[in-house]
DNA sequence: CAAACATATGAATAACTGTTCATATGTTTA
DNA sequence: TAAACATATGAACAGTTATTCATATGTTTG
């Protein structure tokens, strides 16, 4: 919420450097992807919606670890979500994270 | 150094999920973007090369504090630098870091 | 409605991280 | 070579964070 009201008020460009309180919000948003729990989450979220339950196990970690850490990534916008009777499913909030990560993935591989 | 021997191993394309190992190095890649005094010295660095003491004045932020932060950065191989007598001058290492940021910067004012 | 199930959440703890302070290393110049 | 300067680094401390445990909330089904 608060990254929105910043952005609006600094460049988005690369053409000069961001004003402070983007840079700040940039370095919250970098602090989620920096936690590799979360970054299991999100790839695996990269195959389609999935629900609580089959991330813990897939990832063994515990359901409420795994909560947890959902509630981060959603303060984030990373994912979304939606429930079906007592089953919620998680799913990416749109493309931006797997661009992120692809990015970093090209990084540490070059 | 162990990113590359992990790299090697694994899929850099985002087709299949990034195995165990690349999603550790990546969530420290993104570890070292997640605080925000070494966000803005990256950023500061998108003007070009720049010495630690120019550095830790734009910053307002100590010496010691600028120099500890610019050994984890050349850690992650995000800067290189260069000595010119007592001085060390600082820039990025390649393109990705502009790249990394771009990413973050777009969703941050999506 | 009670029991079972799926998920969320608060508190506590252990581990990690960024800054500061003091000092060391390396370089120039007087 | 001594003094001054630029940077690096180790130790310590404060603040942050991820997990666990216990429990609460919300949903279905018998």
């Amino acid at each position: 919420m608060a990254e929105h009201i910043h952005a609006d008020h600094c460049n988005t460009s690369m053409d000069h450097i961001p004003c402070d309180e983007m840079l700040y919000d940039l370095a919250e948003l970098y602090k989620v992807f920096g936690d590799s729990t979360r970054v299991k989450i999100l790839c695996i979220l990269f195959e389609g919606e999935m629900c609580v339950q089959h991330i813990s196990e897939m990832l063994s970690v515990s359901q409420s670890a795994v909560s947890h850490q959902l509630r981060i990534l959603k303060g984030a916008r990373l994912v979304k979500y939606r429930r079906d009777g007592k089953i919620v499913y998680y799913s990416l909030a749109d493309d931006h994270v797997r661009k992120i990560i692809g990015c970093g993935i090209e990084h540490i591989s070059e």
